[in-house]
DNA sequence: TTATATGCAAACCTTTTGCGGAACA
DNA sequence: TGTTCCGCAAAAGGTTTGCATATAA
């Protein structure tokens, strides 16, 4: 049985992506880290992530053409992607369906845990971009 | 301007991702074509399996720890994913709404494409596996 | 005290890319 | 014949991992 340590560098990667609604890459998590623990390596930082994630403590999504993303919001949402520039962001207005997974969970045999939604798009700024 | 060509290659990846339901990596898609094609280099797939995704004419999928899959299949669906041993799927009883995408549009700003649902969870065997 | 976590660096896996030669149109 | 595409191999991400050391409990 493995005892889960408390360490200064899981505190501050865990508060440091509940303190943010910018869905950090695990890069961008240990740049937000480095001023004040600027030993901290970036394997520290996906190990914990990981372990987060894992744990369903935080929210790893995937998505196409970049690293993954982390989000320390587990109110159900979904989420955008910018198919030009990449921008990432939340969308709350649509109801998110958990009861989805229970109906797709009864008639596929699977016991489902969670789903991601990731609408692909370009952003205004894109749009704009391109008339030019 | 730039005209695209039909070579063999290009007609093999094709059909092999248009003649499965199996959703395969690009690795995947290479061992599939290599007894008709035994030069063909694994560039040359992910060039291709690209150029069909961004065309809109195959499906390009991500999935958290796992190479991007590849789906023939442009019927709206969704998919699920067995976090355990990697198990992915089709599900398509459920209605997958495409109307969403014109209210995320209206509301966001942004112009979206399309949507891509992964559900997460265990298959039935891995259930049973722990069980054990 | 001792098991867990870290830092560092190497390795790994997936995907992209540069280049010279092949082949479609 | 000109331009696009391919094969090859190298490189570029992104992520994981082995090992010796540090540290939480």
């Amino acid at each position: 049985m493995i005892k889960e340590r408390t360490t200064k560098q899981k505190t501050l990667i865990l508060s440091a992506v509940q303190g943010t609604k910018t869905h950090p890459t695990a890069e961008q998590v240990h740049a937000m880290i480095t001023d004040v623990a600027p030993n901290l390596s970036l394997g520290t930082v996906y190990r914990n992530l990981n372990r987060l994630a894992e744990t369903g403590i935080i929210r790893r999504i995937s998505v196409i053409n970049s690293p993954d993303r982390f989000d320390g919001d587990l109110t159900p949402h979904h989420h955008i992607s910018c198919t030009d520039c990449g921008k990432f962001c939340d969308f709350f207005e649509i109801n998110y369906d958990a009861e989805l997974d229970r109906v797709i969970e009864a008639r596929s045999g699977f016991s489902i845990a969670k789903h991601e939604t990731v609408f692909y798009g370009k952003c205004p700024e894109c749009k704009n971009k391109e008339l030019n």
